[in-house]
RNA sequence: GCUCGAGUGGUGGAAUUGGUAGACACGCAAGACUUAAAAUCUUGUGGGCAUUAGCCCGUGCGGGUUCAAGUCCCGCCUCGAGUACCA
């Protein structure tokens, strides 16, 4: 009888269905353990050989642990909102919610090809108006919330009220926006609603204001900070531009510090720590003002040098600082609009190309050294940010570089406060040099210096030692359709939230583009299209897609729960993610936030734990092979089209080089400095000479490409033919280059593997097993199928060790200690390995035990029968199929997971490497229980120690028992 | 630039607390079966010198600690990831 794979999988895909094999109910007299995967936004492309990786590894890791006795909990659902389908419903008109539908049944329908282990009567979908009622809900906690630092949590708005009414704001030690006005009781108590509105606002834990946000205007959107990379969005590459509107911003600062001393308290990668801790950001120093000059206007500046401020020579401003137009002198006044302009303009990319360039502008005002009493000279310029601390430096060129460079660059003078430091090429980076010039700074230097100063700082009135956090306010709105819609109405131009017990349904809209005048697409709705409309207007923004998947971990536990969230003690029991699953790209973004969430549901005592992920493991990418052609380009500034239009760009662009181009003579050939890529279907390659590239490109790229110049090995190829260097036609078959390059598997590079084929081909037993057994899951790694056939061959080899002639054959006889000795050397290496999540090394194992049994007849039931249970977590259908041969009723999954007992695998005899001076010369067979000075005789008495000692007595001999020999001569 | 990873045969990778480097697999080579091929099985496979025992070299490079280093320490090189005028 051969392993057909593909009866077997069928068969227990069905039972297991019928049966409800994965179902998990709360069972309070069994320990629990809850694994979760990242859950995957549902994508037109499928599933490809990358997704599931980690959850094969999670589904292996689940199994693992319900053979020891947990109670596992394994769900899976969907992040089902989100833009692509989006887009795919402004180009086709499609509701993204049919779309989505769609991309869920094929997700679904290769996922259970894969045989996992989820308990899909738990699965959630973030677009599921039942899940995201909750969503709203908690975005209602969160605006009915103030952050109380003095309780550090938050606490109810009712609270807040209270204290104002009270005192007003002066003793209110709260997280609040920088521009709070400092109010009084009585003021409370006179203002308007709309007045409280704006205080409370202030404090509010989700709240409106205008910001400065990444604005994108190709995806029509605003982008959070964690969405944008390099300038650029992250989904699509698109350019991103700072704008000032008025949008939702969670206060995730309130938690920056929480946020930070929680790392301390899970298990993620360092590097993935390391990455959080940056993007928060927190550094220590002290805020101070500056006086300006002859002027009512005070400049706050935050240092985390303040130690260094006898060393200020000058000021610098962001260009965008709010007391730019106000200070700068008539005189200045056109250079400073000027520059004003020109930093505007810049992109937010632009501005990061040009970090070494200094550029900046004097205002013409200044400001007063508040311990000298000195004139300080006040610029603008771009390497201040407004977005950081106070957007203004108080500039030390002695002792920070980029002042250097700016007092270099503008000829600004640059006192020497460190004592003998040399100042001729660069700033003083010398933390140990004591202070000089400094008044009652002198001689002192590093930290002592700080608090001295942040003492002097404070006495005199002038500032005070500060924390600052890199970290910003969350932008919690998007101009778009498929997201959550927000609870809230507007009335007389103020937020209000809608009646607790009631939800917002996104409603139905003719079109999902922006309307005319620049609303976001659920403003095309009418009032009759809305379930609930309240007051003026509804708030059209919806909620970004990190909203969802902040909390989705909860939902699992009680996902068809319509009273609340999840229930208590149902949260209580299931509690923190043992083991997260998932990629690294996640580590500002939903990590972060999904942390904060959580964080927030404590304060709120919704739930009673505060870090959402205990464990947290990224599975490495599985890299595409891509096919590439490469095109000529060039990059010009300005362009002739062969009707004699001149085009002119404003900076250098990639132009692909045509065949008019060449025939009109238009290309010097060292302006051919690029190469621009395209990449190619690998499927259709098999036969580089058979691919029709020309077909190809006229269907992927429209009739962009058709009659670009391609590379080829001896010279060019262009419209299907061959040509030399010189332009002649060559008489051969045409064949471009095609390069090869290892690199993220994507729909649009057409290198994406799809695990469809291979389960049909080896089946998703041997799928399993090959994706673990490629190597470390941690680790990145190129897609490769060369080595499935010789797992495919362990499956075979393991199926064979049951049969023989055909047939069902196992003996009932007692296990032999060899067979024995196989099977728990199994046990220990499977079960340490899986502890340690080494995935990869337990597959060698089994083989070995496999290759190892292979040798022996008449194979002992009784060891046959465990070594399923060790297969079962990663090749679980095949071991079910067995499992039901052997006898046995119920699933394997049910199964006990075999004791390891140490005497199976106790030798009475070790075969010692025997080294001198390190180097392993032969070995020797010698009893367990053999005395070190025994094993020392026995060793030396042996004929070969003769010859490597070459008459020469022996210095010293160590003899680690059971381990080694070392003869040291 | 900074931070964090990683560099081991032709390839993917193993070596868990310093203790036989290269497990397991792919690939390759030879052989068996076959008219032949595929599939399968057997054997070999880090490099070099000898081909029988034996010897030398080998975990990115250069030092060091140790009886013993892929593993620990110091200094470099390369690659990958993240981050970037953060005051």
């Amino acid at each position: 009888m051969d392993y057909k794979h593909q009866e077997i999988e069928q068969k227990w895909q069905a039972k297991w269905r019928e049966d409800k094999t994965y179902r998990v109910v709360e069972d309070q007299s069994k320990e629990k353990f809850y694994v979760l995967d990242m859950f995957p936004y549902p994508s037109g492309a499928g599933l490809h050989v990358g997704h599931p990786l980690g959850y094969i590894a999670s589904d292996i890791y689940s199994r693992f642990k319900k053979l020891q006795g947990f109670n596992v909990l394994h769900p899976m659902g969907y992040d089902s909102f989100g833009l692509p389908a989006e887009q795919y419903a402004i180009q086709t008109g499609q509701h993204p919610a049919v779309t989505t539908e769609q991309n869920i049944n094929r997700y679904r329908e290769q996922l259970d090809k894969i045989g996992f282990a989820f308990d899909w009567e738990r699965e959630i979908r973030t677009s599921d108006p039942k899940y995201y009622k909750w969503t709203q809900w908690i975005f209602k906690q969160l605006f009915n919330s103030w952050y109380d630092q003095k309780a550090n949590k938050a606490r109810p708005i009712e609270s807040l009220i209270a204290l104002f009414a009270e005192k007003g704001n002066t003793e209110v030690t709260a997280c609040s926006c920088d521009d709070t006005p400092i109010i009084t009781a009585s003021e409370w108590t006179n203002f308007s609603e709309t007045e409280r509105e704006n205080i409370l606002s202030k404090y509010r834990l989700a709240y409106l204001a205008d910001s400065w946000v990444n604005w994108c205007p190709e995806l029509g959107t605003v982008l959070a900070n964690d969405e944008v990379k390099d300038g650029v969005s992250e989904r699509g590459g698109f350019p991103v531009e700072q704008k000032l509107m008025k949008q939702w911003n969670l206060r995730v600062t309130a938690y920056a510090d929480r946020l930070l001393s929680g790392l301390d308290e899970i298990d993620f990668s360092e590097s993935l720590k390391e990455q959080q801790r940056n993007w928060i950001g927190k550094s220590a120093g002290a805020s101070v003002t500056f006086k300006v000059a002859n002027r009512d206007e005070s400049i706050e500046v935050f240092t985390t040098r303040p130690d260094t401020i006898f060393g200020v020579s000058f000021m610098v401003l962001a260009p965008e600082h709010e007391l730019v137009d106000s200070i700068t002198t008539t005189e200045f006044k056109d250079q400073v609009d000027e520059y004003k302009k020109l930093s505007a303009n810049k992109s937010e990319r632009e501005r990061q190309a040009n970090v070494k360039s200094v550029s900046g502008q004097f205002t013409g005002a200044y400001a007063v050294h508040p311990f000298t009493g000195g004139n300080v000279p006040i610029w603008i310029g771009d390497y201040v940010l407004a977005g950081y601390g106070t957007g203004a430096v108080m500039a030390v060129p002695a002792g920070d570089q980029r002042d250097y460079n700016f007092a270099k660059k503008f000829d600004l003078s640059i006192p020497n406060i460190f004592d003998g430091a040399n100042l001729e090429e660069a700033a003083n980076s010398d933390n140990s040099i004591p202070l000089t010039q400094s008044d009652f700074l002198n001689d002192l230097c590093g930290k002592e210096a700080v608090l001295k100063c942040i003492e002097e700082i404070e006495q005199k009135g002038i500032g005070r030692g500060k924390v600052n956090f890199r970290l910003r306010d969350a932008v919690f709105s998007r101009q778009r359709y498929w997201g959550e819609p927000f609870p809230i109405y507007y009335e007389n131009g103020q937020p209000n939230l809608v009646a607790d017990d009631k939800q917002v349904m996104l409603p139905k809209i003719d079109t999902y583009l922006p309307t005319p005048d620049g609303q976001p697409p659920l403003a095309r709705a009418s009032k009759q299209d809305w379930n609930i409309w309240e007051g003026d207007s509804m708030e059209f923004n919806t909620m970004p897609g990190w909203a969802g998947s902040s909390w989705y971990f909860l939902r699992y536990m009680d996902p068809n729960n319509d009273k609340q969230l999840v229930d208590k003690q149902i949260a209580e029991y299931w509690n923190q993610v043992d083991l997260y699953v998932g990629g690294a790209e996640h580590a500002v973004g939903h990590l972060l936030y999904s942390r904060f969430w959580t964080k927030f549901l404590f304060d709120i005592g919704q739930i009673n734990f505060q870090e959402p992920f205990k464990k947290l493991i990224n599975q490495g990418m599985i890299l595409g092979n891509s096919a590439i052609a490469k095109c000529l380009g060039v990059k010009v500034k300005e362009l002739t089209l062969i009707c004699g239009t001149k085009i002119s760009f404003d900076r250098e662009r990639q132009v692909l080089v045509t065949k008019s181009m060449i025939d009109q003579d238009k290309l010097p050939s060292e302006q051919i400095d690029r190469m621009v890529d395209i990449r190619l279907p690998i499927d259709n390659l098999i036969n580089e000479f058979d691919f029709d590239l020309v077909s190809f490109l006229k269907s992927a790229r429209g009739n962009q490409f058709t009659d670009s110049v391609f590379l080829s090995e001896t010279g060019y190829y262009l419209e299907g033919k061959l040509f030399d260097l010189n332009g002649t036609a060559l008489n051969e078959p045409g064949k471009f280059q095609v390069f090869r390059e290892v690199e993220k598997m994507s729909k649009r590079w057409f290198n994406v593997q799809t695990p469809d084929e291979l389960c049909e081909k080896y089946g998703a037993d041997t799928l399993r097993c090959y994706e673990m057994f490629l190597g470390p899951l941690e680790q990145s790694k190129p897609w490769n199928t060369k080595g499935i056939n010789g797992v495919n061959n362990f499956l075979r080899k393991f199926w064979n060790l049951f049969h023989s002639d055909g047939q069902f054959m196992v003996s009932t006889k007692e296990a032999t200690p060899e067979e024995l000795k196989i099977l728990h050397t199994a046990i220990k290496k499977v079960q340490d390995d899986l502890d340690r999540m080494s995935f990869n090394t337990v597959v060698s194992q089994l083989m070995i035990a496999v290759n190892e049994l292979n040798e022996i007849n008449n194979l002992s039931e009784e060891v046959l029968s465990k070594l399923v249970v060790l297969l079962s977590p990663y090749a679980p259908h095949l071991a079910e199929e067995l499992w039901e041969a052997l006898g046995n009723e119920s699933s394997v999954t049910t199964a006990e997971w075999p004791k390891f007992i140490a005497a199976n695998i106790e030798e009475s005899s070790f075969e010692y490497p025997v080294s001198f001076n390190g180097k392993m010369r032969f070995k020797i067979s010698l009893p367990t229980n053999m005395s070190k000075s025994e094993i020392e005789t026995e060793v030396l008495s042996h004929e070969k120690s003769k010859h490597y000692l070459d008459g020469k007595t022996p210095k010293k001999v160590i003899v680690v028992p059971n381990r080694i020999v070392n003869v040291v001569a």
